[in-house]
RNA sequence: GCAGUUGUAGCUCAGUUGGUUAGAGCGCCUGUCUGUGGAACAGGAGGUCGGUGGUUCGAGCCCACCCAACUGUACCA
């Protein structure tokens, strides 16, 4: 019993939780994913520009709500100069930063329309496409206050998605104004400074309307909630009339979608249009709120012109998005796909993206007002979504060509087919392994993926010829030999050559099964 | 953070009321096979039984605490 302790302990090959290695298939996709959406972004006129993975801490929070936790959901450190130094959280705060440091010089122009795409950090609980380091795609418009930039990046939004291959209908950005729901919480009461936590409160129980619906909505709304597991959240604790006025405010949404039959006539431009005259009628009465109803109408005319209807577009109010730094119109893309994971349980992946005017993020570098409006996209979640729907090839690219040794003696001539099928472009590679027997080298070829393999022994060389061995083509033919001794003795989809035409008979075998890379 | 469930080989899982040296399938490695991938046959490696402490003559199994994963919930700039 003593000497089990002798054992010299292992160390643990493992990852912190909520990070992920990424294989050559998931690397691809993003790759695929990254230029689609960054084709789409370029489209709209946004230009690219990047920022370090680590700010000053006050610079990404000291504007946030939980700045008297600043420790927590952010990774920081302490520099040298005992200065605290944060890995970003999101592509918006550390573009407010850049934006400040060059406001008003000649390395800006005005309004300033850039987009990026990073990893960001967060120090929280993962989950199922939940990750502590995961990318983001932004774009943002700085300097300029009319709708028409939350607008078009509503516009670009849906364009992303259907770019990334998802059709219509299967999404929906939905857009909503802070305004609005600022004006709704004075009318019941809730304005001021003091009642800052019930606000809070509030907006996050009718956020949670598209996973708990009107009556989880009322409950938070009143004394709370408990869930399945008997856990129990507070509620805000509003009366029967308060909790009345937010819910026709949420529910103004569930207005009915137009015929497909009439779209294109301007029918469906009515369900949008619905939205906000309910709107109007609820809360025009509040100044704020109206203000609010009018960007949204604003925004509603000039999408519908560009004949984004409401199958894309849709005024939602109970979209609210994080929390305080959006002082307007706020969005939210979110996948409408239903889909099941490994072991057959349906998933909701819901939100894949969002964003939303930040007025006050800038300028408070500046003692000016900056106005600004930027959407984000998950890249990360988006391809977890898109991988658990089976929209994502996963298939692993082709191996390279893989030059066998027969004689050991002969590596330099090998090493010369290498070069010469490599300067004609075709990916291939001399087999560095050990070379004692010629079916280790096909079994590692095989299991690279490899299209080819390239073979020469004395005799070949004797006559200046060499083997490919069509590997693809080889598989297929294996199926139909039963035994070791035929299939080997059989040497299915093997040809020779000579040595002069290698490269164009390589070629040959490439184009036979459309073997690109990358 | 809170609650529930679950932790045995790389993976999926057996493991009796607490009893000798913890098993299987798949995968992996080697050989049959230095002139050819799959299949077949033979052999082999791989385990702090999630961790620590306790109860016991004896713990994979019982108890306590801890850790991790999963699910729900909270938070999510």
């Amino acid at each position: 019993m003593a000497e089990k302790s002798k054992k010299p302990q292992k160390l643990k090959a493992r990852l912190p939780r909520g990070l992920e290695d990424r294989d050559p298939a998931a690397i691809r996709a993003t790759r695929e994913m990254v230029e689609k959406i960054r084709a789409v972004y370029e489209l709209y006129g946004f230009e690219p520009v990047e920022t370090p993975a680590m700010e000053y801490t006050d610079a990404l929070g000291k504007f946030l709500p939980d700045q008297d936790r600043p420790n927590e959901g952010v990774f920081s450190f302490q520099d040298d100069d005992e200065q605290w130094i944060s890995l970003r959280y999101d592509l918006t705060a550390p573009l407010a930063r850049y934006v400040g440091e060059r406001y008003g010089t000649d390395a800006l122009v005005l309004p300033y329309r850039s987009y990026r795409v990073g990893y960001v950090f967060r120090n929280e609980k993962p989950g199922p496409g939940r990750f502590r380091q995961f990318m983001q795609f932004d774009a943002d418009t700085v300097g300029s206050a009319t709708p028409a930039a939350d607008a078009e990046i509503c516009m670009m939004a849906a364009d992303t998605m259907e770019a990334l291959g998802i059709a219509r209908g299967s999404y929906v950005v939905k857009v909503n104004n802070r305004k609005v729901l600022d004006g709704v919480l004075e009318d019941i009461g809730l304005g001021g400074a003091e009642n800052a936590g019930r606000r809070l409160t509030v907006l996050r129980a009718i956020d949670k309307y598209d996973r708990l619906g009107a009556e989880g909505v009322e409950l938070l709304l009143g004394p709370g909630r408990k869930d399945e597991s008997g856990d129990f959240t507070k509620g805000a604790g509003l009366d029967k009339d308060q909790i009345q006025k937010v819910l026709v405010f949420t529910l103004l949404q569930s207005g009915t979608m137009t015929e497909p039959e009439h779209v294109g006539q301007g029918a469906y431009v009515e369900s949008n249009k619905g939205v906000l005259d309910g709107l109007m009628t609820h809360f025009g009465a509040n100044e704020t709120s109206r203000a609010g109803v009018e960007e949204l109408k604003m925004i509603s005319e000039l999408v519908e012109a560009a004949r984004y209807g409401r199958d894309r577009i849709s005024i939602d109010p109970s979209v609210v998005r994080g929390l305080e730094y959006y002082t307007g119109p706020v969005y939210e893309v979110e996948l409408l796909l239903e889909t099941k994971d490994e072991k057959g349980r349906p998933v909701r992946f819901g939100s894949v993206g969002g964003g939303g005017r930040y007025d006050g993020l800038v300028s408070r570098f500046r003692g000016e007002p900056v106005p600004a409006t930027g959407f984000s996209i998950g890249v990360s979640r988006l391809q977890a979504a898109l991988t658990l729907l089976g929209k994502l090839d996963t298939k692993p690219d082709f191996g390279p060509v893989v030059v066998t040794v027969f004689d050991r003696d002969r590596v330099a001539d090998y090493q010369k087919m290498v070069a010469s099928l490599r300067s004609a472009g075709i990916r291939a590679e001399l087999y560095l392994g050990n070379p004692k027997n010629m079916g280790n080298q096909l079994k590692y070829a095989d299991r690279r993926n490899s299209p080819c393999v390239i073979i020469q022994g004395s005799d070949e060389k004797a006559r200046g010829e060499l083997q490919i061995k069509d590997l693809i083509e080889g598989a297929k033919a294996a199926a139909a030999i039963a035994s070791n001794q035929e299939w080997r003795e059989s040497r299915p989809a093997q040809f020779s050559c000579s040595e002069a035409d290698l490269v164009a008979k390589v070629r040959e075998v490439l184009a036979r099964h459309d073997v690109s890379w990358g």
